[in-house]
DNA sequence: TCAAGCGTTGCAAATAATGCAACGACCATT
DNA sequence: AATGGTCGTTGCATTATTTGCAACGCTTGA
């Protein structure tokens, strides 16, 4: 829509591949060196582009920052924090809350493993759409036509064997998924790895948020892991109620 | 440099306040409504900014992933990392690493004390630079003059009344430090915290990176967690040999 | 029913961004 | 030492891009 302020931050995902110089930045952007140059100025009087030693350019401080102050007004997190961490407590596996925007499952948070085989995460990483077990939740609660268009649209990447193959086979996962309100990942992403999830609600009964529980094969079976379910659903319950307003807010530690 | 990316990019901190309505967007930029409408648009292409259900604009999902990849390609984090962990695994207490760029100091990584109490801080978040101990060893590596300017240039607020109160007492602990090669904060940032501190030197023996070691009154005193000082110190001239390339990179597990 | 507030669009005016060409600094090669 | 190449930087004229305005449609509340 602003082709200026368009350009400027097209060069924010280019940069987070890897530190570039002027020109390569401006190759990359179609323009010459001098509007790449005043570009990168005004993005580095922001914070959001350091200039390193070597006169290159990568992704600066600033960033990180709003990142931080954005994830703290996210309420929904705020709330749910000290129930994943007791969740983690009662059963020691890796805990994770995701949300759904704009096409994207991300988790927003996340409590690790008290075993020493940790699975690989990050907060504020995309997750694998079409076969985590977060997603699957979020994604069945969307409106009918969204849902559909959104599964026409997406990849379907083969990561194991058991990964979700095509729209089709999604589309028939999320019906399921919507049914039973809960959703596992049984080895879809990374084959000795399994999920069980239950979704958060807020006061209309839409889905919000979603939260799952982790652990690899070497630590606990799939069978076993689906014995946590309740205690899964009744913290996911919990949330909710909070989130909500249903549940008084007793004594929020600030 | 450049008008319209100067206000597009003037939004990000303004929302990172919490959301705000195209309104007050446009009030607070002093533009037209059209004007702020058009900028908020583009942003929200880029995923910098999401409409919530209410029409507010909030900051966007994608800054969360821009910064996890700059993140990532901070070698230093990746380097440190396993070593913040054996250092938090052999003393039990809340290990840092924190960078200097830009005026600013921040941790860019980790690992949370074993003892229930723990302080507050987030990878991402700025330091707090006239007391921080992480801050003292960076801002003590730069050269004379920029020192100077920049300590000329701060607010010395006074957290607790062992806060460094001036910039002239703020230049006299750096050069203190500068010349011992280590640093601590006794109650200076939370009455109740102290920190020691170690400086991670890259090949030309410029300080790079900074680690620390924190821990509350109510765990350890001031006087025993001093004792971890050579133990801090090895960990962080681990780090330094192995990101000036002496130590041979061995194994690093991807 | 009417009024007020908000987001949205088309348009003409003018400001602000663009590409060019030229300069200086730095590095490596001859 | 001298030269050729690369890279970042600046001033300027051109032109495209952004801007504010006014008007519209919508929802909300009096």
């Amino acid at each position: 829509m602003s082709q200026t302020v368009d350009r400027a931050l097209s060069i924010l995902p280019l940069l987070a591949e890897g530190p570039a110089d002027l020109g390569q930045v401006a190759d990359r952007l179609g323009v010459h060196k001098s509007t790449a140059l005043r570009l990168l100025r005004t993005l580095h009087e922001h914070g959001l582009v350091y200039r390193q030693s070597d006169q290159r350019y990568r992704l600066g401080a600033r960033l990180f920052a709003l990142a931080q102050e954005a994830m703290e007004n996210l309420d929904i997190r705020e709330i749910a924090h000290p129930h994943l961490v007791r969740l983690n407590e009662q059963c020691g596996h890796t805990v994770h809350l995701a949300v759904y925007e704009e096409n994207e499952v991300l988790y927003i948070d996340k409590v690790d493993s008290r075993y020493p085989v940790r699975m690989y995460s990050r907060i504020g990483k995309p997750v694998a759409i079409t076969v985590a077990a977060v997603a699957k939740l979020l994604l069945a609660d969307l409106p009918e036509a969204e849902r559909r268009a959104l599964a026409e649209r997406l990849d379907y990447p083969l990561y194991t064997a058991r990964s979700t193959p095509h729209a089709e086979a999604f589309l028939k996962e999320l019906a399921t998924v919507r049914e039973q309100g809960w959703a596992t990942d049984l080895g879809g992403h990374e084959e000795s790895i399994n999920c069980v999830a239950a979704p958060i609600r807020g006061a209309d009964g839409r889905v919000v948020a979603a939260m799952s529980v982790s652990a690899p094969n070497v630590v606990v079976t799939a069978e076993e892991l689906l014995t946590l379910l309740p205690l899964v659903r009744r913290t996911a319950d919990a949330i909710s109620g909070e989130y909500s307003g249903r549940t008084p807010v007793k004594d929020r530690t600030a």
